[in-house]
DNA sequence: CGAGACTTTGACCGTAGTCAATTTATGTGG
DNA sequence: CCACATAAATTGACTACGGTCAAAGTCTCG
């Protein structure tokens, strides 16, 4: 493991491992996946993901594990902005680690560089090239949404939000079963992404079970009546156009 | 005046007004701004800043006034995301003003087609569309910083910080007089934007003016001892690089 | 001068923060 | 598989920051 927390994948790797989460795939992708195999850098939890590490570039496309873009303060406070979740992209442009802005593997993460992907259009008719400027782009939307959920919206409708919007954008590359996701994010996390103290949070939290809105035990989550919760908490997918998340490599 | 505010500017309108933010310009520029004239797009305060208007499209530049982008939520709970100044570049795409995302003029505004003037690269060396992409970026890059603002600084910290930055920011483009500048909003519009109510922001404004922090009347605002201020507020400014606001019309 | 928009004030409430201790996972080496 | 170390979740007691409501005072501008 490299001081960094970042290692160039050989060989080693297993495809069936590190693009499962983007779904099965037709013969025909899976051969032009695997001619991307040793693109993919991985980094462990906690590791800063900078641009240009192994083969990573700029903009780059999470293919699995959560990574957040956070900014920590010289008192120690930390405000997370926003979370990548598999098929997100980036552009890791001006992300400087330092008093300013950074990206953070939250979990075990694999990435690879976008512009790799996209330089050969081999899959389908898809435009790769777009779909990565569709994330891009809905990673700047979903900015919006939680500016307002810190800014305007009380702490249960705060955490209501945010777990609606991880079920949204998780349900869109398959990583749902029925109402219920995988989530790894400490209370913590929570915390410094909402406004909110750790405290606050678990009480938030303890509150809405009591109030049977959501189950969340053991890193997953349930949420019955989508419906009735976004009502609750201000969620207004403001149906954010097509679905621009890179799962152009997903079966049609 | 049209019912959405918006007016396109004849020939009436006289040049030493609406450039005069700009600063004062050499006979070259003057000139060529001259030729301009025409595509300046006028709103009253109040107005949505939509694309199209006049001869407005999509990315414009502010001439003079402020503006800001906000959501306003289905219950009346408002956000204001980011504040829109003389010399700022914005793309008015995706702005669709319903429950998502509009401009709204803050006061009287006058704005250009960035296009237009990007298109006519006369004068100096400067390179005007350069100019406006770096005025886009940074738009985005104080996105973050006011993210930590509601998210994670107090009362007190977020007035400040947000006075530091329009002192910066209207630094750079010459609307300030020594340690004072003008500012043009309600308290109400300081409450959307921190996510306070508009109560607290009086009660904030006042304890901050009791503490010979600030000098605010009259819609004008002075600060001593930046520095200091800087200091309590947690403004760093992250010397967002260079300047790249639009103000290449200004003297060299 | 009057209307409407803004600011200011007071009283009171409630959400959320802080501090500190305890319990419960999680994980690691033996 | 157990023992220990560490991280994470939980709880209680107390505080305080900020919200709400309502009334009164100011300012602007036609």
């Amino acid at each position: 493991m490299s001081p960094t927390g970042a290692t160039a994948t050989g060989s080693i790797a297993r495809p069936a491992t590190a693009f499962a989460v983007l779904g099965g795939l037709r013969q025909a992708d899976m051969n032009h996946i695997r001619s991307f195999w040793r693109n993919v850098v991985r980094y462990t939890a906690g590791a800063i993901v900078y641009a240009g590490r192994g083969s990573a570039g700029r903009r780059i496309i999470i293919i699995s594990g959560w990574a957040c873009e956070t900014r920590i303060l010289s008192d120690g406070r930390r405000q997370i902005f926003s979370f990548l979740l598999p098929g997100d992209a980036i552009d890791l442009a001006r992300m400087s680690g330092v008093g300013s802005r950074a990206v953070m593997a939250l979990t075990r993460l694999e990435v690879i560089d976008a512009d790799i992907v996209a330089a050969s259009q081999a899959h389908g008719d898809q435009d790769v090239a777009a779909a990565v400027a569709q994330a891009l782009h809905q990673r700047e939307d979903r900015m919006f949404d939680h500016m307002v959920r810190i800014g305007r919206l009380t702490a249960k409708e705060r955490v209501l939000n945010l777990l609606l919007e991880f079920y949204d954008r998780l349900d869109a590359v398959g990583l749902t079963k029925g109402d219920t996701f995988r989530i790894p994010l400490t209370q913590e996390v929570f915390a410094d992404t909402l406004g909110l103290s750790n405290v606050h949070i678990n009480r938030t939290l303890q509150q809405l079970r009591r109030d049977g809105m959501i189950v969340l035990r053991a890193g997953s989550v349930t949420l019955h009546d989508r419906e009735r919760l976004a009502q609750l908490a201000c969620y207004e997918p403001d149906d954010h156009e097509q679905d621009g998340r890179f799962d152009s490599l997903r079966p049609q």
